[in-house]
DNA sequence: GTGGTCTAGACCACG
DNA sequence: GTGGTCTAGACCACC
């Protein structure tokens, strides 16, 4: 895994996690992988990978059971969609239609670009 | 001129100069607002603004006479355009694709979306 | 350290860096002084010491790591020579050749110059 | 005439002059061009001009005749000559040798470097 | 008046 | 501990 130097790592460790959850690559209930062992996966400090894991407990898309490890939620599913959608609404769509208007992109090449990209 | 929170000031400012220029508000050529004059319309420490002001020259969007002032440099826009154009096709474009497909959200509903806001 | 009063201390503080590299005391990948350590190594604000790391970041001889320090980057070597080779091409070399011929000096006298500082 | 950004433009007038000196363009106790009239033609505040001017007379470069304007001082060429020589021995030259040994650049390369400009 | 540098000190997020 | 941002205020050189 490698990062992007802009966001902090436990963000992107979190928003790994979630992606897997959204792929339902993790389902409900199943565990995720220790603190240290994902520490040692992605050459990161377990603190960080720790912090990651705090993050989503708090937005209820995973919870830690005492001695045994962490597990995908009941509803992860749910949460981890209200989260990207929340974001997706609210902060990426506006910024392209702002950077669009900017540039004087219209909507018709934003589709042919997806078009493309789909093949 | 509000700041959100997760952004730096001097980023904001310089975005907001950029968006001046992209817009053709602020000519090339033309004198912008001292540092100073900057500093005080928009309720910030005149260090901020430098610093803003500095980070659009290092882009060559922006150029300093000594003594006089910041002027809007030639071929601003195109270097305006450059740097938000890199920045929505590597940045905020495949961030939305990517959003897209772990949402399952279709293009034609980015595009109704778009027609809605221009009502 | 101490500095000359007619260019800035950021810039001296990152001629001194680039120096380090240069002369290979500091090798690529590894941690460079902190800012705050340096700060009080040379009995400088550690601002002044974070704008000359920012400013040689910008020039790719530097790198950032969040939360752990700054790093000799990759290729330093070669960006801080191209720098320094280029100055020197574009200013000093004309320069003295001016004063040079300004003052009636032949390249002679220079090398004679030369030969008596190297012993 | 147009100017380095890097170095004051009133330094830059009076280094213009000192060359014209130097060549013996202008020679001593004739009249230099007035202040209104070499603002003008090197399109710059009559303020900067001026201000050249005062500090080549700190000099004992040029002089001053209240009303009738400035001429090139007895043993201007001398002077001249004195401060010219006086920063190349210690600034250009010790510069030059500094980036000389950072580079790995040799006296001989410097040596054919001004044969072949002398073509 | 303009830009530009530096200090001092505070505060935050990150690992 | 690390980098990074911001403020406040001082001081300088330049036009």
């Amino acid at each position: 895994m490698d990062f992007e130097k802009k966001k902090a790592i436990y963000l992107q460790i979190a928003d790994y996690v979630c992606e897997q959850i959204l792929l339902q690559n993790w389902l409900e209930g199943k565990k995720i992988p220790s603190v240290r062992e994902l520490a040692v996966d992605i050459q990161v400090n377990p603190n960080t990978v720790m912090r990651a894991y705090a993050y989503l407990e708090e937005k209820n898309i995973i919870e830690t059971q005492r001695g045994i490890g962490y597990f995908v939620a009941n509803l992860a599913l749910k949460h981890a969609v209200n989260i990207v959608k929340h974001e997706f609404i609210f902060q990426d769509l506006p910024q392209m239609f702002k950077s669009m208007k900017l540039l004087g992109i219209e909507i018709d090449q934003i589709v042919e670009h997806y078009e493309m990209r789909k093949k």
